[in-house]
DNA sequence: CGGTAGCGTTTCGAATACCGAAACACAAGG
DNA sequence: CCTTGTGTTTCGGTATTCGAAACGCTACCG
């Protein structure tokens, strides 16, 4: 049996904190979950239809996030109509851009730095940063 | 043996495209993988102290997740000094501020609808939303 | 009627991730 | 020496997550 959804307050993968951020990563950190609200972007899908969009999805594990999506209030359905987002499941598009942006500059900084094993090239390699001050700490 | 860290163009938790966004959520969304970057934004740690910040954590999750953060460059060290975060890993932390806003407001919503299961008081309930047509398309 | 095709959904064995505690190595100090 | 404090690895057990196959249902069609 599938276990219940991650929640803000509630302790999640990540740490027992419960803390919002927490949740929202561990909730969308498994596997499927965000490309199921990525092809909903598009408009409403049945089940199987989003399972063909999502090569090698298995269904179990797109139920288990049908349900986790909608117990988290991202996605729904009516009766038996295909599912759709929430307003605050279309909210989260925006707020992961910034995540993707930087992910496509993380990606092309490993890229652009022949990609052998892992041994960034001299004079390139990762540079430890001045601290700066992070303001929110996490309880 | 603890398997590689997740790399942009390969596949990873999450979907086979290795789409970088996907990438980084495969690598975040791992338990206490985020938690470190946040500990680390108050400065350099060593790892037991890392591990005493975050309760409960395993050293041998810690080290694991060190690893993955290292080769994906988001924390180095120099010799034996303690670990700190890579520009790249600073960066991070902006990138997560909108996710961050989304989180707490989806906390809100959850919590102020009266926990008990799942179905929001009548009135409140999800409501769907006209598809926003989103732009780029996952591959 | 049978059959077969599409959909939504569940079951089940196997792989993986995670945990907690113990142990190892190594350096510094008393 | 012996203790104390780091950083790190190993190991057995447990929980989570996966993929493939099966189940039930409603058409639709010959």
């Amino acid at each position: 049996m599938a276990s219940a959804a991650p929640r803000p307050g509630a302790a999640v993968r990540g740490s027992a904190t419960g803390r919002p951020l927490m949740a929202a990563l561990d909730l969308l950190g498994r596997r499927w979950a965000l490309r199921i609200l990525w092809e909903l972007r598009h408009g409403p899908l049945g089940a199987r239809a989003l399972q063909a969009r999502c090569d090698r999805m298995s269904s179990s594990v797109l139920y288990d996030r049908l349900r986790e999506l909608t117990e988290a209030g991202l996605i729904c359905r009516d009766d038996n109509e295909p599912y759709q987002l929430t307003d605050l499941g279309a909210g989260l598009g925006a707020a992961l851009e910034p995540l993707d942006a930087w992910a496509r500059n993380w990606s092309d900084r490993l890229t652009s730095e022949h990609s052998p094993k892992r041994r960034p090239a001299p004079g390139s390699r990762p540079r430890p940063v001045a601290v700066p001050r992070g303001p929110g700490e996490p309880r």
